[in-house]
DNA sequence: AGCACGCCGACT
DNA sequence: GTCGGCGTGCTC
């Protein structure tokens, strides 16, 4: 018989790096990972039960008892537990908001939740064989027809195209979709492979699958991951496994989901991300639990996904920052994938074109084996050639070089499509006077504002305070207010103007607004009937255009004077990507990057592909420094109404640290509070302090000791948080 | 995080 | 004379 206890020691989703103790007779082991229902400070709450002891510190008069238990059966079981566990360890989190944010918010709450009440679609063969050959600019009933090769709640076909409703309104009368009540299991099909090139076929063969491997796919854009890891998912499959893929965002699923679907139409897939709706992903997340999910595919959050039978994790374009949180938990989401695939001993495989410093390190330090895919799959896809050009030789006030100009010229003469891509949205990020030097500036952030041309205002891209646009220097009266720099609106208008026949499409965030705008964008740019596309991040990344042959690249060294050691790494990556647009189908491409230090290394690399080379001078220069990979970081931030109080607290907290981790001090080095980057933003000046030590395992126990004294010590007026690992200092 | 308890300004 | 401002302190 199992050993009986009489107190549930119980994790609540508070800040407060403790938990509390509560009565519950006969409570055991097993009973780890269900949830309670308690009254915690005169409210109802539920909890998670994590441990049960007969002993405990807390006065008997204080302890109450559990109300009810809400579940049969763990709803965190061990594995999921122990990895979270780790997480509210190694990120300094409190382990009952740690488990919380596992946890889909259905299952949070006290009510209990009913799953798949939902009902799913699916297309059947009458369907199948009537939407064959879709038109291609048919694109909502392109991604809804695909989709649906799998089961599908409304929710998500909702997310997937706007139109939904209407569409399956009327495939429903036409007979082409079964109304399933859930997802039956059926036996694997497998569709149509191509043949694989040889560096696929050793990439593949060399997973084992006979225990915990950690693997970097090192392919270049249009090698052919995606069929490297269909053709892994296909060996765990058939060991009947369930896979874990991570995506960096919700944008990049629906391409990705379809080409699972596509290979492996009877397997089910659990769409794990923040637009489907809570309904559904609790449903979905429950039957992943049950093993009804054979795929799980999402975002960072899906790593913590219930997967009892799990048999290999892919987390794709590992050198992505979404996979970092930036708030509450800060933990990375593919750091975790690696912890969670050694405690559950099975291979993962991470794949990019510009790995992360830290995992390029580790391969070839031989940690990881590396899989190295340097060859693009389509024979006649040959890499793009890159340009780089001179911007000190002639300013334009439009920021169009005479050679890009001529490089679109020749685009639109040939019927092919060109991409200018810039990282800045609005007309021109500054606003000067000439006569006097103001300058506008955010009154709540210490940034400058944007000129957003079209709707007349200044707008602080951090916080979104903004005022109209004026027309005189409001310190000076000089009627001679000038724009600086460029953004995507200016853009868009010089190019129409030095093009006045070609169709110009921006694509950015505020282009983007209206819901099915970017499907709308996305279908317009497949058919051919836009010439020039003007793009943010938000065209970087993911779709191949099959027409277009130019990209052109403007300002790329804006961040190459940048105080973060990790800018040149980044500006690779996201350059890299931004090449991979042109040229895939056949048609050669061609990239012009436009800079003011051409004689930057990084350009000579990027001209030359050469990612290894770029790598392996940026570790050089990172172990001089002694920066990571070759050292740990860890960052104390505090936000308060003034930077000096902001100051003050850190301090007080440098002190705190420097006498109780006394222990640690010589190899954990503690530098002095600063004020952020950017002060202020949205009224709240921000400082900062960081911790760096080249044991990873001796920054965590200094860290552990000390981190807990923070909660005693009140920050009036403001916040603090604690970051381990960051990305951006 | 919530929320209650607790001492000082402008209102019926 | 009260209503209410949000500063500190607690939650098993």
């Amino acid at each position: 018989m199992a050993d009986v206890f009489k107190i549930a020691r119980i994790a609540l989703d508070v800040p407060l790096p403790r938990c509390f103790d509560y009565l519950l007779d006969g409570v055991t082991k097993s009973d780890i990972g269900k949830r309670v229902k308690i009254s915690f400070a005169n409210r109802e709450k539920v909890g998670v039960i994590v441990d049960c002891v007969n002993e405990t510190d807390v006065p008997t008069a204080k302890l109450k008892t559990v109300e009810s238990v809400l579940d049969a059966e763990p709803l965190l079981t061990e594995d999921v537990l122990s990895l979270l566990r780790f997480c509210s360890q190694y990120y300094q989190y409190p382990l009952g908001a740690t488990l919380f944010t596992a946890i889909p918010s259905r299952l949070r709450q006290v009510n209990a939740f009913k799953p798949d009440v939902s009902v799913y679609y699916q297309l059947n063969h009458d369907g199948m064989t009537a939407l064959a050959s879709l038109k291609k600019s048919a694109k909502a009933q392109l991604l809804l027809r695909d989709r649906l090769l799998q089961p599908a709640g409304k929710d998500e076909l909702k997310w997937l195209a706007s139109t939904a409703n209407n569409i399956i309104k009327k495939w429903l009368e036409a007979g082409w979709l079964d109304e399933v009540a859930v997802p039956a299991s059926q036996a694997m099909i497998v569709g149509e492979k191509p043949l694989l090139t040889h560096e696929q076929k050793a990439a593949i063969e060399q997973i084992a699958f006979n225990g915990f491997q950690t693997a970097l796919l090192f392919g270049v854009t249009g090698s052919g991951k995606t069929e490297v890891y269909l053709q892994l998912v296909e060996k765990a499959l058939q060991q009947k496994k369930q896979v874990l893929v991570l995506v960096p965002e919700i944008n990049l699923t629906p391409q990705l989901f379809q080409r699972f679907a596509k290979r492996f139409p009877s397997i089910r897939i659990a769409a794990l991300h923040s637009n489907v709706s809570d309904a559904e992903r609790a449903s979905e997340w429950l039957a992943a639990k049950r093993g009804d999910r054979e795929i799980v595919l999402g975002t960072r959050l899906s790593v913590f996904a219930p997967l009892p039978h799990l048999g290999l994790i892919i987390v794709d374009e590992e050198h992505d920052a979404a996979y970092k949180q930036q708030d509450s938990l800060r933990y990375s989401a593919k750091h975790v994938a690696v912890v969670r695939a050694k405690q559950a001993n099975v291979p993962i495989v991470l794949g990019s074109a510009t790995p992360s410093l830290e995992m390029w390190s580790q391969a070839i330090e031989g940690k990881f084996d590396l899989l190295p895919m340097t060859r693009r799959a389509v024979d006649a896809a040959v890499l793009p050639t890159i340009g780089i050009v001179d911007t000190r030789k002639r300013y334009a006030e439009d920021g169009l070089s005479a050679e890009l100009l001529a490089a679109i010229g020749d685009r639109l003469h040939r019927k092919e499509q060109s991409l200018v891509f810039i990282n800045r949205r609005g007309f021109s990020p500054v606003v000067f006077c000439d006569a006097c030097g103001w300058q506008a500036g955010c009154q709540r952030c210490s940034a400058r504002l944007v000129l957003h041309r079209a709707q007349r205002r200044l707008i602080c891209h951090h916080c979104g305070w903004g005022l109209p646009a004026m027309s005189a220097c409001p310190d000076c009266g000089n009627q001679d207010l000038k724009p600086i720099g460029a953004g995507t609106q200016r853009l868009e208008e010089a190019l129409e103007t030095h093009f006045p026949n070609a169709r110009v499409l921006r694509v950015d965030r505020d282009a983007m607004r209206l819901k099915g705008s970017w499907e709308a964008a996305q279908a317009q740019i497949m058919d051919g009937e836009a010439d020039i596309l003007i793009g943010t991040q938000m065209l970087a990344k993911g779709h191949d255009f099959p027409l277009l042959t130019l990209v052109g690249v403007i300002n790329a060294d804006v961040s190459l004077h940048s105080a973060d050691f990790r800018a040149t790494e980044k500006l690779f990556a996201q350059l890299m990507q931004v090449s991979g647009r042109a040229g895939r189908a056949g048609l050669p491409g061609q990239v012009l990057i436009q800079t003011g230090f051409p004689d930057h290394p990084v350009f000579e690399y990027l001209t030359r592909h050469d990612f290894q080379g770029f790598a392996e001078q940026l570790l050089t220069e990172r172990q001089l420094c002694e920066f990571p990979p070759y050292s740990f970081q860890a960052i104390l931030r505090a936000e308060a109404s003034r930077v000096e109080l902001a100051l003050e607290w850190l301090q007080a907290a440098k002190s705190l640290g420097l006498r109780d981790g006394a222990r640690w001090l010589d190899q954990v080095e503690v530098f002095d509070p600063v004020p952020a980057l950017m002060v202020k933003v949205d009224q709240k000046e921000r400082a900062q302090l960081l911790f760096q030590s080249k044991s990873r395992v001796t920054l965590q126990k200094f860290l552990s000791e000390w981190s807990y004294l923070l909660y005693d010590m009140p920050l009036k007026g403001g916040h603090w948080t604690l970051e381990v690992d960051p990305i951006d200092i």
